[in-house]
DNA sequence: TCCTTCGATGACAGCATCTGTTGTCATCGA
DNA sequence: TCGATGACAACAGATGCTGTCATCGAAGGA
């Protein structure tokens, strides 16, 4: 019989989510977290280091776009790596369900926002040298990550509003919105 | 004469950045800025909201760029009317000597690089319903907001890399190689 | 000249976040 | 059986940030 549950760490992070859900994530202590999880404020930090750290634990993303962009076909653009890389990630983690739970509690939130762009930035740190990796310059992987990235707000934002079109769909969808954007089809006066 | 030297937010502005400079963020105290500046902690929260705003404050930038959008020609399209408005901007605001300055500084710390990526969010935005008044539907224009946004990095980046450069120079680039990466030329094979 | 009002600031108290340190108990391996 | 390790609690403390009230000087009118 071990001395204490098991789990801690996911003990706490559901704890948080449903008190940030309730009162709002200013208005939760980290000492409520901890009591509701069954631990003190003193072990909270032991987890995390931070009290928004317990929404963002965990780098599966990072990881996973990292390893697909190195492991892609060599023949392909850096921006179509990057592209089928976004593609195929936000099905594979983050039960849809759970995903808009957590995405309503940070857009409530400016400070919890504020480490959610982070994030992403973390993740276009990360990918810059992966498309270095590749023969990229470095100033020119940054760009294409940029761009990249742009689209896949775009299509993940489609994603989640149409539930009914897959996320790669909507990546090469957009993936030609911006070919009309930056190249706009002649127009015609009517 | 006044009870007090004038112009207490520049002077805690200037302090701040001295001893973000010599000691590092995390290191000083709002105390110690405020005691720089002549004044008391508490006076330090009466301007600024937090610790790390006193590098951010004054929205110039935003209020320009949203300015410029909306005075752009109609007949541009959306994206070349936030190109032109970023082209034209750096120069204006931020002696390039103190953008240096406070450019080290912020890279120096996470917490100030995360409110940096937030107010270019902010700025990003502003100028979503700033092209909405152009007649750009939201989603679309948030797109294009974020793709120039990634021009203008770039763009800056090396601005403040070879001094010898305009701006706006360094955007229609830029710009230039955007259409490259979207639509790659044929490649021939040697 | 006196008085009133007003705005900027100081003084002080208080809560929350986050850190360093130490002690305690189970578990594991020798 | 014993020492090492790991997981946690307990306590103390620095710092960020807020609420509240007193204070001082300036500006303006009577």
């Amino acid at each position: 019989m071990p001395r204490w549950e098991s789990d801690a760490q996911g003990r706490l992070e559901r704890a948080a989510l449903e008190l940030f859900e309730k009162h709002g994530f200013e208005r939760t202590s980290v000492a409520q977290i901890a009591r509701a999880a069954g631990l003190t404020e003193r072990s909270f930090y032991r987890y995390f280091p931070d009290k928004r750290e317990v929404l963002f634990a965990g780098n599966e993303l990072e990881a996973y776009l990292v390893a697909e962009v190195e492991a892609a076909d060599p023949d392909r653009t850096p921006l179509e790596a990057l592209l089928a890389a976004v593609g195929t990630a936000d099905e594979i983690f983050h039960p849809r369900e759970t995903l808009l739970r957590r995405t309503a509690v940070i857009a409530a939130s400016p400070a919890l926002a504020e480490r959610d762009l982070n994030k992403l930035a973390d993740i276009a740190d990360a990918l810059v040298p992966a498309l270095g990796r590749r023969g990229v310059e470095p100033g020119k992987a940054r760009f294409v990550v940029d761009v990249a990235i742009a689209i896949s707000r775009r299509a993940t934002s489609r994603w989640l509003a149409e539930q009914d079109a897959t996320l790669s769909e909507l990546v090469a969808q957009t993936a030609a919105e911006l070919c009309e954007t930056v190249t706009p089809p002649v127009r015609t006066v009517r």
